[in-house]
RNA sequence: GUCCCCAUCGUCUAGAGGCCUAGGACACCUCCCUUUCACGGAGGCGACCGGGGUUCGAAUCCCCGUGGGGACGCCA
């Protein structure tokens, strides 16, 4: 029985979007369930659209949502003398054979095939055969390795989430495994990587279903062990469309930088495509005991905001303090607020972060502690009237000489309230309004008492002078 | 066009022939709590794509249709 080793395989070709990170998410769960091992590979043959930004990309990705690699990172450039090595032995063993069409020929190839209603593929004109006469070999053509792929029969495999999936080698065509310039194909490099790194499971994205078959056979011609392929569907945006550049497939860390925590990112992604009865909350801890690959719906899945939002606030209301704290200190550190001792931001965030799904939106709210707040007009406009520097009057000369704590403010609010026959938002609104700009809070006891006397006193005065 | 895949509430899903009067979660609505806004609690709305089979019995199995998606590169 071997050792259980899965991979996650991008190309650097822009950053970790959503459905990656799923991916990588489910290849990592997979090796931890098992206690195998879990690769990163980095598939950079594409040199003319690979970047080093988003190699970088990619490996912030995986860091800020923890998906740890036992083994690599790999970069299939570092690898040319392995595929070159094993392009000559397939050469030589008469798996492959030297093509010499030009790129001008297979395009008008494909164009009379699609107009005959056809599948465009290669009609292996320099596919050596017995009997047959090959063309004669163009001296200014410098040519391209295609692969022997067999002509009959089918190839089949048990998809782990989409079951037996066969296809005839007649639908095939004799793929191209190195350029005219020598370098390997993504088909190639991914066959002799997953075979050298001895992995077991494949799992990856569905577009790659296509690939499979070929795959499979360059792997039987290497006498290679054919691994376990999982195939997970795609994710869909908010609306239904596909991801695209242009539409909604945003990198993971736009996430982060959208108040995200990573923790509720993980679970709503795991939740996505697979489940576990009604579980809807856990940990990546439980995730990985949980996991496995016959609970993954085979269908599309639509990314829901909302329910990443809530999974968000979630997290936000039951993660530990220090931990908010951590995410929240830099987030109010870019609304210029940088000293977060006094008052005490757990204190704040413990009154504050029930009320929260996203973190950016916590720092703002929270902002006020520690800066003066902007007063909202049309909150001052519907909640003080003439009569409400009075009352507030009212309420300063019994809470004065107290010592600010909640409780003592709650008495002294009712006091007022009572003492004076109104409503109790009569008096609190119009210091909610003074203390922090907007008449939506939690209890504004609470509030004064972690904003402090001293503060309290300097900007009710300020909303309403003392006579 | 050809091949492949998919199909349960608006969304994510449970469901492996009888436990289904189809369950949970998000969203939405109502009520409760309440010092505003939230949070929380209790209810509610809401789905098996269509048609044929198979079976005593089908959301579940088979076929056809329809709809969606993917792949058909010297991209990955």
């Amino acid at each position: 029985m071997s050792v259980v080793k899965t991979r996650f395989a991008p190309s650097p070709t822009g950053y970790l979007h959503i459905g990656g990170a799923r991916t990588a998410l489910f290849s990592w769960a997979y090796a931890k369930r098992h206690g195998g091992q879990f690769i990163l590979r980095i598939e950079d043959t594409d040199v003319a659209r690979s970047t080093p930004e988003a190699v970088q990309a990619i490996l912030d990705g995986m860091a800020w949502l923890q998906l740890d690699h036992d083994e690599g990172p790999f970069y299939q450039m570092q690898r040319m003398d392995t595929y070159k090595k094993i392009i000559q032995k397939m050469l030589d063993d008469g798996h492959a054979y030297y093509c010499y069409c030009s790129k001008e020929e297979l395009d008008a190839l494909r164009e009379t095939q699609m107009q005959q209603g056809l599948k465009p593929r290669y009609d292996g004109r320099w596919r050596p055969e017995t009997d047959k006469t090959l063309p004669e070999v163009p001296q200014d053509v410098p040519p391209v390795v295609r692969f022997k792929n067999p002509t009959t029969g089918v190839v089949a495999w048990d998809d782990m989430v989409k079951g037996r999936i066969e296809i005839a080698n007649a639908e095939l065509d004799d793929l191209i495994i190195a350029r005219a310039d020598g370098t390997p194909t993504y088909n190639f490099c991914v066959v002799v990587d997953d075979w050298e790194m001895g992995v077991t499971q494949v799992i990856r994205g569905d577009d790659h279903v296509n690939n499979t078959p070929r795959q499979i056979n360059m792997l039987q011609a290497l006498g290679a062990q054919v691994p376990q392929y999982a195939h997970l569907s795609m994710i869909l945006g908010d609306d239904g469309q596909k991801l695209s550049k242009r539409h909604g497939a945003v990198s993971v860390m736009q996430y982060h930088e959208d108040g995200y925590l990573r923790e509720a990112v993980l679970n709503y992604l795991a939740r996505l495509g697979w489940s576990h009865g009604d579980d809807e909350v856990f940990s990546m801890a439980q995730f990985c005991e949980w996991f496995d690959l016959d609970h993954i719906t085979p269908s599309a899945a639509q990314f829901n905001t909302e329910k990443l939002n809530w999974l968000n606030a979630h997290y936000i209301k039951n993660l530990p303090l220090e931990r908010i704290a951590d995410e929240v200190k830099p987030r109010l550190g870019k609304l210029g607020v940088t000293e977060t001792s006094t008052p005490d931001l757990l204190a704040v965030l413990n009154l504050y972060r029930e009320r929260s799904n996203n973190l950016n939106q916590l720092a703002q709210e929270i902002a006020f502690f520690y800066q003066m707040p902007a007063i909202n007009e049309a909150d001052a406009a519907k909640h003080i009237q003439q009569e409400t520097s009075g009352i507030i009057e009212k309420f300063l000369e019994k809470a004065q000489d107290s010592d600010w704590a909640a409780d003592n403010l709650h008495d002294a609010l009712n006091f007022v309230v009572t003492e004076q026959q109104i409503k109790f938002p009569k008096l609190a609104m119009p210091l909610r309004v003074a203390l922090i700009g907007i008449a939506q809070s939690p209890s504004i006891d609470q509030v004064m008492a972690i904003l402090g006397k001293e503060t309290c006193l300097q900007r009710i005065h300020a909303l309403f002078p003392k006579k």
